[in-house]
DNA sequence: AGGGATACATACGCAGCGTATGTGAAATGG
DNA sequence: CCATTTCACATACGCTGCGTATGTATCCCT
């Protein structure tokens, strides 16, 4: 096989250790996963790392923007797949609790992430998912649908709401119970925004 | 002076090493604290660490129950001197975003606390707050003032929606400004649970 | 073709953790 | 009141993992 220009080389490298590093904050966590062990799996050394992330702080901004990007484009098909918009935004938290409740993405985006970079409202990113909220209040806002609050306020609340529901249900010894009950409390608490 | 009896020097002593602990955790973070560093702040070593707490993260554990004890009295004092049940309830939401805003306790119970030991839900000590909150929304429930709602649930969220808020308050650039937006915005959430 | 530039690997030193072991003072029993 | 045991700590050691400094090979440019 001939050989390839180097840029695809290099991203094809950074691909690899995001993945890796990806495999193992998702399961052993952050400050467990060895340097050493999980550039070895991606067939590379500590030195890859350095090169392109800098420190193991950097390279944990790297993946999270990746799962960022994903969950974000996950929200985005939902909302925009509902009927109205009222019904768009119930969706899209409705996915956003399911989201959570998936074990790289709590363990990852709530747990370390949070650790190891401070107020996930403060990543550069700024958790893409937080400013899909926004925007679909923000219409709703604008048709009369929500009560005139801040939304920006609202939707930081919301997905807080949201993802603590959601680590409340993912570890719970009856999580399908547990989801039944989480969902139809906070649509109630939904209910709260809606213009009277 | 004299000896104290033996049972109150180790109490002492574990008093000792928590405070340190609490100080060096709450200001550099939980991974940063040097054990080295801290325990000789209070006069000791990593071997009365070991032989008291087992471990780093045993120690983490005794931290957030001592400041997790101290958190909730705050919060029964506060929902106690309420008029009314609601308001009570009310109050007591907003003095947990005010403690939020404390930067010892975003750093060791909103961040440190789950990435090294998981769901606060699941913690021993059960983050008392959330029982606390439960409770009084039990009694609102019981009263016919909120909806038909499962109160653990509602509480768990509304924690939610609290600790996002106070952290979002926190950093951003006027905290003034912000926290009304927050608490404005917070209010009317709550409304959604009140029976119609 | 040759000379940088750069993408990575290798090598080294150091901090921090956990354990195994030591020690001296307080409790206990006769 | 003395001997023994217990226990609350301190000390000592080895290991792992991180960050940096340095080496090397490959690609790009002229």
């Amino acid at each position: 096989m001939a050989h390839k220009p180097r840029s695809e080389m290099i991203a094809e490298t950074r691909a690899k250790l995001v993945a890796a590093a990806r495999e193992a904050f998702g399961t052993v966590g952050y400050a467990d996963a060895s340097m050493d062990d999980f550039t070895a799996e991606a067939g590379l050394t500590r030195g890859a790392l350095y090169h392109h992330f800098g420190s193991k702080k950097g390279l944990l901004e790297a993946v999270i923007t990746q799962i960022d990007a994903e969950m974000n484009e996950r929200l985005r098909v939902v909302t925009e797949s509902a009927d109205n918009l009222w019904q768009g935004f119930v969706d899209e938290n409705i996915a956003y609790i399911e989201m959570a409740l998936e074990p790289e993405i709590q363990r990852i985006m709530l747990r370390d992430g949070p650790a190891v970079l401070g107020d996930p409202a403060q990543w550069d990113n700024a958790c893409a998912c937080v400013q899909s909220l926004t925007g679909s209040l923000a219409r709703l806002k604008a048709k009369g649908v929500v009560a005139d609050i801040d939304v920006e306020a609202a939707a930081r609340m919301v997905s807080g709401a949201s993802l603590y529901a959601a680590q409340w249900i993912a570890n719970s010894s009856d999580p399908e119970a547990t989801s039944k009950k989480a969902v139809k409390t906070f649509k109630t608490m939904l209910e709260g925004l809606r213009a009277r």
